[in-house]
DNA sequence: TTGAAAGCGATACCAG
DNA sequence: CTGGTATCGCTTTCAA
């Protein structure tokens, strides 16, 4: 075991031995109450087309209140015949804390659009067999991270009452909104970047664990100059590149006069490190606007999908090149 | 706003305007296949008590896959009485890479243990009202990070299904299980390590409020560090040891010379700064060890509540103390 | 103002 | 081997 658990001695359980009675349910309610299961829907979803009395309201509050009763989601969305869940499959790698802070302003901004945002752990699943595990939560919408996805996954998801598929990659999907991330241009970009400073001999450190290659090759193709040797090197982020930087100081590589090294991502931390490290900044959609998007998209299924690139990945020039 | 969304010209939408039918049920595979829902259910669910014969499970399968028909969880746990989801509440502020790391693991352990693990990100929501909301899901198991959750919540949980209420944090909840991460004995593993190093004065760097400031903090530490007359400083976690020391040395501080500099979680890339930073590395546990703990809880459901130290904090001493 | 009852979709029992 | 049918918990007409 990679880590130690030690047992604490714990006080007696708390919790009475009481018979594990079931979860109550609004019949519960109603039975205590002295009302019908209706009055007690009534009451508690304080419907405006009917008018309940004052006293009835109180018996049922109280009577919710003394039960703990808490109504079931599924119970109401099946009768609803609708939910209004945002599914948002995990991405199959450890997320950045890129993703993380973006994932974070996205639910923040849903929840305040009456949305309840579910990121959905499903390992080991593919394609299309992904997609109907999501589906079977009948989510109205989905937001798809990476590839793997493709239009007949869409398709599954659509018919399956999704009102918007909105995939987040490199290439648009047929039938789905699209929010691109042009990987291609960031390494575009700092292929450029390092040519105008005098770089001929332009190498690129990529990850190598699987996973990544999908983020990782289209900024290898941006960034695949005629690279023979190298004076200058752009990494996949900034983790991989304060990695090389520090290994090339270890073997006497002087940055950046020997060899210029940029990033992506412009970690915090990438600008403690002496030489302090240029990179490739990329702004992620604010939470707002992609929150703004899917309650369009659900408002009105029947447009045609939209593509937006997320485009603003700018050098950001500091010591190390 | 923060960001350019620019609308790529896309091909007309290629779904064909069809009526928009609703989503297929099972009622509608057994009527393309003629035969009853029931068969159908016994089809799809390969029940072993009952055979169906081969011709009959062909054309249920047919139906199926034409109709793109995928069974509706809710319904179906509705019916079941229980579902097998795990549910855990995003953490209020934006995950760091320790914490994305172990959600990923814990997520995989569970999946290849049948469950379905879902974050939920409810933005806002406190206390006993985020109890009932997670409770509306009817989840078979809640793992809740941080503080928050009291005894009435747990026994909210537990009233409406939660085999297993699991905290995570520094102090256990009556009636959930807990594991403690034993922050104390962190901050006391730092300080005996820079007494040990001979340090006297010993200062402390916390994060005092979200928002900037937390950033701030540490460079407005080092600018006034002459007057602190410290010579060695815990820091909250790795970053804050980076920010510090970053700003020391721009002030002309030597470490470890003049200051000795400890932070915590040991991240990666903290061992890249120079002086290289000595941190206290905490280990998480394995998401296989969780995952066999909440396997645990939800078959016995009415063991006491089990309460774990997650100690292995240990100093790694590098250049900077 | 309140109650009875019809479903939402899937499953499992019991007849046929 | 297969088909009715009751049921899970809730909402919402329609009647009273």
């Amino acid at each position: 075991m990679p880590y130690v658990m030690v047992q604490i001695p714990n006080t007696p359980a708390p919790t009475s031995p009481s018979a594990p009675r079931s979860v109550p349910t609004s019949a519960d309610v109603a039975r205590l109450a002295g009302v019908s299961r209706a009055t007690v829907s009534y009451v508690l979803n304080d419907t405006g087309a009917v008018r309940i009395s004052e006293p009835t309201r109180r018996r049922v509050h109280r009577a919710a209140e003394e039960l703990g009763y808490v109504p079931h989601a599924a119970a109401r969305s099946l009768r609803a015949g609708h939910s209004r869940m945002v599914l948002m499959p995990a991405p199959p790698v450890p997320a950045g804390p890129l993703h993380s802070q973006f994932v974070h302003d996205f639910q923040g901004a849903l929840s305040r659009l009456d949305y309840t945002v579910v990121q959905y752990g499903n390992c080991g699943l593919h394609g299309d067999e992904a997609a109907r595990a999501w589906a079977e939560l009948r989510p109205v919408a989905v937001l798809v991270p990476g590839p793997g996805l493709g239009p007949r996954g869409v398709a599954v998801l659509k018919r399956s009452g999704a009102r918007a598929v909105v995939t987040f990659g490199t290439e648009p999907v047929d039938g789905a909104h699209a929010l691109l991330t042009d990987h291609a241009g960031v390494g575009r970009g700092a292929a450029r970047h390092l040519y105008a400073r005098g770089r001929r001999r332009i190498g690129v450190v990529v990850p190598e664990e699987p996973g990544l290659e999908t983020f990782s090759a289209p900024r290898l193709d941006g960034a695949r100059w005629r690279d023979l040797g190298l004076d200058g090197v752009f990494a996949y982020n900034d983790e991989y590149a304060m990695l090389l930087m520090s290994a090339l100081q270890d073997e006497g590589v002087r940055v950046p006069e020997d060899a210029a090294v940029i990033g992506a991502d412009d970690l915090m931390l990438a600008r403690l490190l002496r030489p302090r490290l240029s990179t490739v900044r990329i702004t992620l959609p604010s939470g707002r606007g992609l929150a703004e998007l899917v309650d369009r998209a659900v408002r009105n299924p029947g447009a045609t999908p939209e593509s937006h690139e997320l485009f603003d990945a700018t050098v950001v020039q500091r010591d190390s090149t």
